[in-house]
DNA sequence: GCAAAAGTGTTAGCCCTACACCCATGT
DNA sequence: ACATGGGTGTAGGGCTAACACTTTTGC
Protein backbone atom coordinates (compact mmCIF):
# COMPACT_ATOMS: atom_id res chain seq x y z
CA UNK A 1 0.00 0.00 0.00
CA UNK A 2 2.81 2.18 0.47
CA UNK A 3 6.12 2.65 -1.21
CA UNK A 4 7.65 0.07 0.97
CA UNK A 5 5.76 -2.47 -0.70
CA UNK A 6 7.02 -1.47 -4.39
CA UNK A 7 10.54 -2.24 -2.85
CA UNK A 8 12.76 -5.37 -3.06
CA UNK A 9 12.37 -7.00 0.23
CA UNK A 10 7.91 -7.36 -0.55
CA UNK A 11 8.75 -10.07 -2.96
CA UNK A 12 9.85 -12.64 -0.28
CA UNK A 13 7.59 -12.07 2.54
CA UNK A 14 4.88 -14.02 1.99
CA UNK A 15 3.58 -15.93 4.33
CA UNK A 16 0.94 -18.12 6.32
CA UNK A 17 -2.52 -17.49 7.91
CA UNK A 18 -4.31 -19.38 10.10
CA UNK A 19 -7.57 -19.19 11.21
CA UNK A 20 -8.06 -20.16 14.26
CA UNK A 21 -11.84 -20.68 15.84
CA UNK A 22 -12.23 -20.70 19.60
CA UNK A 23 -15.52 -22.12 19.94
CA UNK A 24 -17.57 -21.47 23.41
CA UNK A 25 -20.46 -23.91 24.19
CA UNK A 26 -23.05 -23.86 27.38
CA UNK A 27 -23.31 -26.96 29.39
CA UNK A 28 -24.76 -27.77 32.52
CA UNK A 29 -24.63 -24.38 33.55
CA UNK A 30 -20.93 -24.48 32.28
CA UNK A 31 -19.31 -22.27 29.94
CA UNK A 32 -17.39 -25.00 27.96
CA UNK A 33 -14.50 -24.85 24.95
CA UNK A 34 -13.73 -26.91 22.58
CA UNK A 35 -10.11 -27.93 21.53
CA UNK A 36 -8.72 -30.80 19.71
CA UNK A 37 -5.60 -32.91 19.71
CA UNK A 38 -3.04 -32.54 16.90
CA UNK A 39 -2.27 -35.83 15.16
CA UNK A 40 0.57 -34.82 12.98
CA UNK A 41 3.70 -33.30 13.62
CA UNK A 42 4.85 -31.29 14.66
CA UNK A 43 3.32 -30.98 18.39
CA UNK A 44 1.32 -34.04 17.70
CA UNK A 45 -0.54 -34.84 20.40
CA UNK A 46 -0.38 -31.22 22.19
CA UNK A 47 -4.22 -29.82 22.54
CA UNK A 48 -4.48 -27.01 20.49
CA UNK A 49 -7.48 -24.62 18.81
CA UNK A 50 -9.35 -25.76 15.64
CA UNK A 51 -7.94 -24.49 12.82
CA UNK A 52 -6.81 -24.17 9.49
CA UNK A 53 -4.01 -22.12 6.63
CA UNK A 54 -6.46 -19.86 4.80
CA UNK A 55 -6.57 -21.37 1.26
CA UNK A 56 -5.31 -18.55 -1.27
CA UNK A 57 -8.61 -18.90 -2.68
CA UNK A 58 -11.06 -18.22 -0.09
CA UNK A 59 -11.98 -15.69 2.58
CA UNK A 60 -10.65 -15.11 5.91
CA UNK A 61 -14.17 -15.97 7.52
CA UNK A 62 -15.17 -18.86 5.16
CA UNK A 63 -11.86 -20.71 6.15
CA UNK A 64 -13.13 -20.70 9.94
CA UNK A 65 -16.49 -21.71 8.64
CA UNK A 66 -14.94 -24.48 6.48
CA UNK A 67 -13.31 -26.13 9.89
CA UNK A 68 -16.09 -25.32 12.23
CA UNK A 69 -18.22 -27.72 9.41
CA UNK A 70 -15.12 -29.98 9.55
CA UNK A 71 -15.24 -30.78 13.20
CA UNK A 72 -19.05 -29.92 14.64
CA UNK A 73 -20.92 -30.40 11.57
CA UNK A 74 -22.37 -27.06 11.95
CA UNK A 75 -23.20 -23.99 10.16
CA UNK A 76 -24.94 -20.47 10.51
CA UNK A 77 -23.33 -20.24 13.87
CA UNK A 78 -22.58 -16.95 15.48
CA UNK A 79 -18.99 -16.55 14.76
CA UNK A 80 -17.46 -13.08 14.92
CA UNK A 81 -13.50 -12.38 14.03
CA UNK A 82 -11.32 -11.63 17.40
CA UNK A 83 -8.01 -10.25 16.20
CA UNK A 84 -5.49 -11.08 14.46
CA UNK A 85 -2.42 -12.45 16.25
CA UNK A 86 1.00 -11.02 14.52
CA UNK A 87 4.18 -11.84 16.62
CA UNK A 88 7.00 -12.65 13.95
CA UNK A 89 8.24 -15.42 16.87
CA UNK A 90 4.43 -16.72 17.22
CA UNK A 91 4.84 -19.86 15.25
CA UNK A 92 8.87 -21.58 15.64
CA UNK A 93 8.21 -23.25 12.36
CA UNK A 94 7.44 -20.75 9.67
CA UNK A 95 6.17 -17.21 9.70
CA UNK A 96 2.00 -18.16 10.03
CA UNK A 97 -0.59 -15.29 11.28
CA UNK A 98 -3.00 -16.34 12.83
CA UNK A 99 -6.80 -14.80 12.47
CA UNK A 100 -9.01 -15.81 15.71
CA UNK A 101 -12.37 -16.07 15.55
CA UNK A 102 -14.63 -17.04 18.36
CA UNK A 103 -18.15 -19.19 17.62
CA UNK A 104 -20.80 -19.62 20.03
CA UNK A 105 -22.58 -22.73 19.42
CA UNK A 106 -26.06 -24.75 20.97
CA UNK A 107 -24.08 -27.46 22.25
CA UNK A 108 -26.68 -29.81 22.13
CA UNK A 109 -26.81 -29.34 18.55
CA UNK A 110 -23.53 -30.36 17.10
CA UNK A 111 -22.25 -33.73 15.59
CA UNK A 112 -20.93 -35.58 18.36
CA UNK A 113 -18.81 -38.80 16.63
CA UNK A 114 -17.98 -36.11 14.26
CA UNK A 115 -16.14 -34.48 17.07
CA UNK A 116 -14.74 -37.31 18.59
CA UNK A 117 -13.63 -38.94 14.78
CA UNK A 118 -11.70 -35.42 15.08
CA UNK A 119 -10.22 -35.86 18.70
CA UNK A 120 -12.12 -33.27 19.34
CA UNK A 121 -13.06 -32.32 23.51
CA UNK A 122 -15.27 -30.14 25.28
CA UNK A 123 -13.36 -28.25 28.36
CA UNK A 124 -14.38 -26.42 31.44
CA UNK A 125 -13.60 -23.02 30.36
CA UNK A 126 -12.04 -22.97 33.94
CA UNK A 127 -9.68 -25.88 33.17
CA UNK A 128 -8.37 -25.55 29.67
CA UNK A 129 -5.53 -27.61 29.37
CA UNK A 130 -2.00 -25.95 28.11
CA UNK A 131 -2.75 -25.52 24.32
CA UNK A 132 0.10 -24.62 21.72
CA UNK A 133 1.38 -21.89 20.57
CA UNK A 134 -0.58 -18.45 21.75
CA UNK A 135 -3.55 -20.43 21.81
CA UNK A 136 -3.74 -20.18 25.59
CA UNK A 137 -4.08 -16.10 24.88
CA UNK A 138 -6.52 -16.39 22.24
CA UNK A 139 -9.18 -18.23 24.37
CA UNK A 140 -7.97 -15.74 27.21
CA UNK A 141 -8.65 -12.47 24.93
CA UNK A 142 -12.13 -14.16 23.22
CA UNK A 143 -13.43 -14.66 26.66
CA UNK A 144 -12.48 -11.00 27.55
CA UNK A 145 -14.58 -10.10 24.59
CA UNK A 146 -17.44 -12.13 25.17
CA UNK A 147 -17.90 -10.70 28.49
CA UNK A 148 -18.00 -7.18 26.94
CA UNK A 149 -19.90 -8.02 24.04
CA UNK A 150 -22.47 -10.22 25.78
CA UNK A 151 -23.55 -6.92 28.26
CA UNK A 152 -24.98 -5.18 24.86
CA UNK A 153 -26.04 -7.41 22.77
CA UNK A 154 -28.31 -10.93 22.94
CA UNK A 155 -25.52 -12.76 21.72
CA UNK A 156 -25.74 -15.32 24.50
CA UNK A 157 -28.53 -16.52 23.35
CA UNK A 158 -26.18 -18.41 20.72
CA UNK A 159 -25.35 -21.00 23.44
CA UNK A 160 -28.75 -21.82 24.71
CA UNK A 161 -31.17 -23.90 23.18
CA UNK A 162 -33.77 -22.43 21.33
CA UNK A 163 -36.21 -22.77 24.02
CA UNK A 164 -34.29 -21.87 27.21
CA UNK A 165 -35.62 -20.50 31.22
CA UNK A 166 -34.82 -17.59 33.14
CA UNK A 167 -32.74 -20.09 35.42
CA UNK A 168 -30.98 -21.17 32.57
CA UNK A 169 -29.93 -17.97 31.37
CA UNK A 170 -29.16 -16.13 34.50
CA UNK A 171 -26.37 -19.38 34.97
CA UNK A 172 -25.16 -18.26 31.58
CA UNK A 173 -24.75 -14.48 32.42
CA UNK A 174 -23.21 -15.76 36.19
CA UNK A 175 -20.54 -18.36 34.64
CA UNK A 176 -19.87 -14.75 31.94
CA UNK A 177 -19.62 -12.52 34.37
CA UNK A 178 -17.39 -14.35 36.96
CA UNK A 179 -20.44 -13.38 39.07
CA UNK A 180 -23.54 -14.01 41.48
CA UNK A 181 -26.76 -12.08 40.02
CA UNK A 182 -30.03 -11.51 42.09
CA UNK A 183 -32.32 -13.25 40.40
CA UNK A 184 -35.56 -11.08 41.18
CA UNK A 185 -33.13 -8.20 39.07
CA UNK A 186 -32.58 -10.42 36.34
CA UNK A 187 -35.65 -11.56 35.53
CA UNK A 188 -37.18 -8.38 35.72
CA UNK A 189 -34.79 -6.49 33.43
CA UNK A 190 -35.03 -9.48 30.93
CA UNK A 191 -38.64 -8.82 30.63
CA UNK A 192 -38.49 -5.45 31.06
CA UNK A 193 -36.47 -5.39 27.71
CA UNK A 194 -39.56 -7.10 25.86
CA UNK A 195 -37.90 -9.63 23.77
CA UNK A 196 -38.49 -12.57 25.34
CA UNK A 197 -41.26 -14.91 24.37
CA UNK A 198 -43.10 -17.17 26.78
CA UNK A 199 -44.02 -20.24 26.07
CA UNK A 200 -46.84 -22.15 27.23
CA UNK A 201 -44.26 -25.53 28.26
CA UNK A 202 -41.96 -26.32 30.75
CA UNK A 203 -38.54 -27.64 31.24
CA UNK A 204 -39.11 -29.81 34.67
CA UNK A 205 -35.11 -31.11 33.90
CA UNK A 206 -34.08 -29.10 36.76
CA UNK A 207 -36.86 -28.89 38.97
CA UNK A 208 -40.00 -30.29 40.31
CA UNK A 209 -41.96 -27.46 39.96
CA UNK A 210 -40.49 -26.93 36.19
CA UNK A 211 -39.69 -23.88 34.82
CA UNK A 212 -41.16 -21.91 32.10
CA UNK A 213 -39.78 -21.82 28.45
CA UNK A 214 -39.12 -19.17 26.50
CA UNK A 215 -37.39 -17.97 22.90
CA UNK A 216 -35.68 -15.30 22.06
CA UNK A 217 -37.79 -12.89 19.56
CA UNK A 218 -35.07 -11.80 17.72
CA UNK A 219 -37.88 -10.15 15.02
CA UNK A 220 -38.88 -7.56 17.68
CA UNK A 221 -34.98 -7.51 18.99
CA UNK A 222 -33.89 -6.11 15.08
CA UNK A 223 -37.03 -3.85 15.19
CA UNK A 224 -36.72 -2.14 18.22
CA UNK A 225 -33.00 -1.73 17.13
CA UNK A 226 -33.26 0.18 14.55
CA UNK A 227 -35.36 2.91 16.61
CA UNK A 228 -32.78 3.41 18.65
CA UNK A 229 -33.05 0.83 21.80
CA UNK A 230 -30.48 -0.67 23.67
CA UNK A 231 -29.96 -3.89 25.42
CA UNK A 232 -28.19 -4.18 28.42
CA UNK A 233 -27.83 -6.65 30.95
CA UNK A 234 -25.42 -5.98 34.11
CA UNK B 1 -2.80 -26.00 13.20
CA UNK B 2 -5.03 -28.92 12.39
CA UNK B 3 -4.94 -31.70 9.55
CA UNK B 4 -5.71 -29.33 7.12
CA UNK B 5 -2.37 -27.99 7.02
CA UNK B 6 -0.51 -30.78 6.47
CA UNK B 7 -2.41 -31.40 3.37
CA UNK B 8 -0.94 -30.59 -0.19
CA UNK B 9 -2.78 -27.12 -0.67
CA UNK B 10 -0.65 -25.59 1.96
CA UNK B 11 2.26 -25.24 0.35
CA UNK B 12 1.03 -22.84 -1.62
CA UNK B 13 -1.36 -20.72 0.37
CA UNK B 14 1.47 -17.98 1.19
CA UNK B 15 0.14 -14.75 1.37
CA UNK B 16 1.14 -11.17 1.98
CA UNK B 17 -0.37 -9.26 4.98
CA UNK B 18 -0.28 -5.63 5.05
CA UNK B 19 -0.36 -3.35 8.11
CA UNK B 20 -2.14 -0.58 7.22
CA UNK B 21 -2.89 2.62 9.69
CA UNK B 22 -6.20 4.56 10.45
CA UNK B 23 -4.41 7.89 12.08
CA UNK B 24 -6.80 10.07 13.77
CA UNK B 25 -5.94 13.55 14.60
CA UNK B 26 -7.82 16.91 16.59
CA UNK B 27 -7.55 20.13 15.68
CA UNK B 28 -9.84 22.47 15.43
CA UNK B 29 -12.66 20.91 17.13
CA UNK B 30 -12.54 18.69 14.45
CA UNK B 31 -11.41 15.21 14.06
CA UNK B 32 -9.30 14.50 11.17
CA UNK B 33 -7.91 11.32 9.42
CA UNK B 34 -4.31 11.25 7.98
CA UNK B 35 -4.51 9.61 4.56
CA UNK B 36 -1.84 9.30 1.79
CA UNK B 37 -1.57 9.91 -2.18
CA UNK B 38 -0.03 6.28 -3.93
CA UNK B 39 2.92 7.71 -6.06
CA UNK B 40 3.75 4.23 -7.32
CA UNK B 41 1.15 1.71 -9.76
CA UNK B 42 -1.13 0.24 -9.33
CA UNK B 43 -3.59 2.65 -8.48
CA UNK B 44 -0.94 5.35 -8.51
CA UNK B 45 -2.91 9.13 -7.49
CA UNK B 46 -5.08 8.05 -5.19
CA UNK B 47 -5.59 8.03 -1.89
CA UNK B 48 -4.85 5.29 0.88
CA UNK B 49 -4.61 4.50 4.62
CA UNK B 50 -1.03 4.77 4.98
CA UNK B 51 0.64 1.17 5.14
CA UNK B 52 3.15 -1.18 4.50
CA UNK B 53 3.90 -5.04 3.79
CA UNK B 54 4.44 -7.03 6.97
CA UNK B 55 8.42 -8.31 6.82
CA UNK B 56 8.78 -11.64 7.99
CA UNK B 57 10.95 -11.36 10.30
CA UNK B 58 9.00 -8.76 11.96
CA UNK B 59 5.99 -8.52 14.17
CA UNK B 60 2.55 -7.18 12.63
CA UNK B 61 2.65 -4.38 15.45
CA UNK B 62 5.71 -3.53 14.74
CA UNK B 63 5.13 -3.15 10.63
CA UNK B 64 2.24 -0.22 11.69
CA UNK B 65 4.63 1.53 14.47
CA UNK B 66 7.36 1.32 11.36
CA UNK B 67 5.09 3.07 8.74
CA UNK B 68 4.00 5.37 11.44
CA UNK B 69 7.32 6.68 12.14
CA UNK B 70 8.23 6.89 8.64
CA UNK B 71 5.38 9.36 7.60
CA UNK B 72 4.96 11.31 10.36
CA UNK B 73 8.22 10.90 12.61
CA UNK B 74 6.28 10.35 15.77
CA UNK B 75 6.73 7.07 18.11
CA UNK B 76 5.31 5.67 21.50
CA UNK B 77 2.07 6.85 20.42
CA UNK B 78 -1.49 5.00 21.11
CA UNK B 79 -1.94 2.40 18.44
CA UNK B 80 -4.28 -0.44 18.67
CA UNK B 81 -5.23 -3.56 16.29
CA UNK B 82 -8.52 -3.00 14.92
CA UNK B 83 -8.87 -6.37 12.94
CA UNK B 84 -7.54 -8.36 9.76
CA UNK B 85 -9.91 -8.01 6.49
CA UNK B 86 -9.53 -10.64 5.00
CA UNK B 87 -11.63 -11.16 1.66
CA UNK B 88 -9.53 -13.07 -1.00
CA UNK B 89 -10.94 -10.35 -3.30
CA UNK B 90 -10.27 -7.13 -1.71
CA UNK B 91 -6.90 -6.85 -3.48
CA UNK B 92 -7.50 -7.62 -7.41
CA UNK B 93 -3.72 -8.10 -7.85
CA UNK B 94 -2.52 -10.54 -5.34
CA UNK B 95 -3.59 -12.65 -2.50
CA UNK B 96 -2.91 -9.88 0.87
CA UNK B 97 -4.32 -9.55 3.67
CA UNK B 98 -4.36 -6.69 5.76
CA UNK B 99 -4.28 -6.00 9.25
CA UNK B 100 -5.81 -2.84 10.38
CA UNK B 101 -4.42 -0.63 13.26
CA UNK B 102 -5.94 2.64 14.69
CA UNK B 103 -3.64 4.99 15.80
CA UNK B 104 -4.53 8.57 18.11
CA UNK B 105 -2.05 11.45 17.88
CA UNK B 106 -1.39 14.45 18.97
CA UNK B 107 -1.87 16.61 15.98
CA UNK B 108 0.42 19.47 16.92
CA UNK B 109 2.94 17.05 17.86
CA UNK B 110 3.84 15.36 14.35
CA UNK B 111 6.27 16.38 11.47
CA UNK B 112 4.83 18.32 8.80
CA UNK B 113 7.93 18.54 6.98
CA UNK B 114 7.88 14.72 6.40
CA UNK B 115 4.19 14.21 6.18
CA UNK B 116 4.71 16.33 3.26
CA UNK B 117 6.88 14.64 1.32
CA UNK B 118 5.26 11.43 1.67
CA UNK B 119 2.32 13.10 -0.34
CA UNK B 120 0.16 12.60 3.03
CA UNK B 121 -2.81 14.70 3.83
CA UNK B 122 -5.31 15.16 6.82
CA UNK B 123 -8.63 15.33 6.40
CA UNK B 124 -12.13 16.32 8.27
CA UNK B 125 -13.58 12.95 8.99
CA UNK B 126 -16.49 13.77 7.46
CA UNK B 127 -15.22 14.52 4.30
CA UNK B 128 -12.52 11.73 4.04
CA UNK B 129 -12.42 11.12 0.17
CA UNK B 130 -12.58 7.68 -1.53
CA UNK B 131 -9.48 5.16 -0.47
CA UNK B 132 -8.32 2.27 -2.87
CA UNK B 133 -9.57 -1.13 -2.01
CA UNK B 134 -11.87 -1.21 1.42
CA UNK B 135 -9.83 1.38 3.02
CA UNK B 136 -13.24 3.44 3.58
CA UNK B 137 -14.52 0.74 5.33
CA UNK B 138 -12.05 -0.12 7.48
CA UNK B 139 -11.95 4.08 8.48
CA UNK B 140 -15.93 3.33 9.08
CA UNK B 141 -15.13 0.37 11.36
CA UNK B 142 -12.28 2.16 13.26
CA UNK B 143 -14.21 5.35 14.01
CA UNK B 144 -17.09 2.44 15.72
CA UNK B 145 -14.67 1.17 17.83
CA UNK B 146 -13.19 5.02 19.10
CA UNK B 147 -16.82 6.10 19.68
CA UNK B 148 -17.11 2.51 21.81
CA UNK B 149 -14.04 2.43 23.39
CA UNK B 150 -13.85 6.58 24.30
CA UNK B 151 -16.91 5.80 26.60
CA UNK B 152 -15.12 3.46 28.95
CA UNK B 153 -11.62 4.03 28.23
CA UNK B 154 -9.59 7.64 28.72
CA UNK B 155 -8.55 7.27 25.08
CA UNK B 156 -9.35 10.90 24.08
CA UNK B 157 -6.41 12.33 25.97
CA UNK B 158 -4.46 10.75 23.32
CA UNK B 159 -5.64 12.83 20.97
CA UNK B 160 -5.61 15.95 23.09
CA UNK B 161 -2.40 17.92 23.79
CA UNK B 162 -0.38 17.33 26.93
CA UNK B 163 -2.44 20.38 28.55
CA UNK B 164 -6.18 21.19 27.27
CA UNK B 165 -9.24 22.77 28.86
CA UNK B 166 -12.25 21.21 29.49
CA UNK B 167 -14.26 22.83 26.52
CA UNK B 168 -11.62 21.17 24.03
CA UNK B 169 -12.05 18.35 25.86
CA UNK B 170 -16.40 18.34 25.53
CA UNK B 171 -15.50 19.09 21.95
CA UNK B 172 -13.51 16.21 20.89
CA UNK B 173 -16.25 13.84 23.06
CA UNK B 174 -18.59 15.46 20.63
CA UNK B 175 -17.69 15.06 17.74
CA UNK B 176 -16.77 11.47 18.70
CA UNK B 177 -20.25 10.69 19.72
CA UNK B 178 -21.38 12.93 17.48
CA UNK B 179 -24.05 14.11 19.79
CA UNK B 180 -23.86 17.83 21.76
CA UNK B 181 -23.18 17.42 25.45
CA UNK B 182 -24.60 19.63 27.84
CA UNK B 183 -21.06 21.55 29.36
CA UNK B 184 -22.25 21.56 32.70
CA UNK B 185 -22.92 17.73 33.51
CA UNK B 186 -20.11 17.18 31.11
CA UNK B 187 -17.34 19.40 33.63
CA UNK B 188 -18.72 18.25 36.60
CA UNK B 189 -19.03 14.33 35.49
CA UNK B 190 -15.31 14.69 34.72
CA UNK B 191 -13.94 16.83 37.83
CA UNK B 192 -15.85 13.97 39.51
CA UNK B 193 -13.92 10.74 37.70
CA UNK B 194 -10.89 13.16 39.53
CA UNK B 195 -8.17 12.28 37.16
CA UNK B 196 -7.74 15.50 35.83
CA UNK B 197 -4.61 18.00 37.17
CA UNK B 198 -6.04 21.38 37.34
CA UNK B 199 -3.00 23.67 36.17
CA UNK B 200 -2.51 27.63 36.92
CA UNK B 201 -2.25 28.21 33.44
CA UNK B 202 -4.94 29.65 31.20
CA UNK B 203 -5.28 28.98 27.56
CA UNK B 204 -6.79 32.14 26.11
CA UNK B 205 -6.52 31.03 22.06
CA UNK B 206 -10.42 31.06 22.02
CA UNK B 207 -11.68 32.92 24.49
CA UNK B 208 -11.07 37.02 25.87
CA UNK B 209 -11.61 35.03 29.29
CA UNK B 210 -9.70 31.68 28.99
CA UNK B 211 -9.82 28.88 30.41
CA UNK B 212 -7.81 26.94 32.99
CA UNK B 213 -5.70 24.03 31.60
CA UNK B 214 -5.84 20.86 32.38
CA UNK B 215 -3.16 17.72 32.62
CA UNK B 216 -4.67 13.99 32.83
CA UNK B 217 -3.07 11.96 35.76
CA UNK B 218 -2.43 8.84 34.24
CA UNK B 219 -0.37 8.05 37.61
CA UNK B 220 -3.61 7.82 39.79
CA UNK B 221 -5.93 6.70 36.58
CA UNK B 222 -4.12 3.51 36.98
CA UNK B 223 -4.38 3.27 40.55
CA UNK B 224 -7.98 3.70 40.73
CA UNK B 225 -8.48 1.33 37.68
CA UNK B 226 -6.43 -1.13 40.07
CA UNK B 227 -8.65 -0.85 42.53
CA UNK B 228 -12.09 -1.45 40.50
CA UNK B 229 -12.86 1.86 39.49
CA UNK B 230 -14.73 2.60 36.49
CA UNK B 231 -14.44 5.41 34.04
CA UNK B 232 -17.52 6.01 31.97
CA UNK B 233 -17.87 8.90 29.97
CA UNK B 234 -21.45 9.19 27.92
C1' DG C 1 -20.16 48.60 26.94
C1' DC C 2 -20.53 44.64 24.35
C1' DA C 3 -19.53 40.28 22.41
C1' DA C 4 -18.01 35.68 23.21
C1' DA C 5 -16.70 31.92 25.64
C1' DA C 6 -15.95 30.04 30.62
C1' DG C 7 -17.77 28.69 34.54
C1' DT C 8 -21.30 27.42 38.10
C1' DG C 9 -26.09 24.39 41.18
C1' DT C 10 -30.36 22.43 41.70
C1' DT C 11 -34.05 19.39 40.91
C1' DA C 12 -36.80 15.48 39.21
C1' DG C 13 -37.05 11.04 37.61
C1' DC C 14 -35.18 6.78 36.49
C1' DC C 15 -32.69 2.74 37.21
C1' DC C 16 -30.06 -0.20 39.90
C1' DT C 17 -29.54 -2.61 44.15
C1' DA C 18 -30.59 -4.95 48.10
C1' DC C 19 -33.43 -7.90 50.30
C1' DA C 20 -37.17 -12.52 52.08
C1' DC C 21 -40.88 -15.22 51.40
C1' DC C 22 -44.44 -18.24 49.12
C1' DC C 23 -45.36 -21.66 45.29
C1' DA C 24 -45.56 -25.97 42.80
C1' DT C 25 -44.51 -30.55 42.52
C1' DG C 26 -42.13 -35.26 42.63
C1' DT C 27 -40.64 -38.30 45.83
C1' DA D 1 -44.57 -33.73 54.54
C1' DC D 2 -40.55 -32.25 52.81
C1' DA D 3 -36.99 -30.85 49.82
C1' DT D 4 -35.84 -28.36 45.79
C1' DG D 5 -35.68 -24.94 42.64
C1' DG D 6 -39.19 -21.30 40.50
C1' DG D 7 -41.28 -17.20 40.92
C1' DT D 8 -42.65 -12.56 42.94
C1' DG D 9 -42.53 -6.77 45.03
C1' DT D 10 -40.78 -2.81 47.33
C1' DA D 11 -38.04 0.88 49.04
C1' DG D 12 -33.72 3.78 49.16
C1' DG D 13 -29.90 5.86 47.00
C1' DG D 14 -27.16 7.31 43.25
C1' DC D 15 -26.63 8.81 38.84
C1' DT D 16 -28.17 11.18 34.78
C1' DA D 17 -30.47 14.76 32.36
C1' DA D 18 -32.59 18.99 32.00
C1' DC D 19 -32.26 23.63 32.62
C1' DA D 20 -30.26 29.71 32.81
C1' DC D 21 -27.52 33.00 34.45
C1' DT D 22 -23.07 35.34 35.96
C1' DT D 23 -18.14 36.16 35.09
C1' DT D 24 -14.19 37.69 32.63
C1' DT D 25 -11.78 40.37 29.46
C1' DG D 26 -10.18 42.09 24.80
C1' DC D 27 -11.81 44.98 21.66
Amino acid sequence: MTEVETDLYSIKDKMYAAADCIIFGFDSGKLKLLVFKRRVEPLKGEWSLIGSFVRLEEDVAEAAKRVLKEITGLENVFMEQLKAYGRASRDPGYRCLSIAQYALIRISEYDEELVEKHGARWYDIGAVPDLVLDHNWMVQDALERLKQKARYQPIGFELLPEKFTIPQLQKLYEVIYQKELDSRNFRKKLLSLKVLIKLDEKDKANSRRGAFLYKFDYETYHKLEKSGYNFEIS
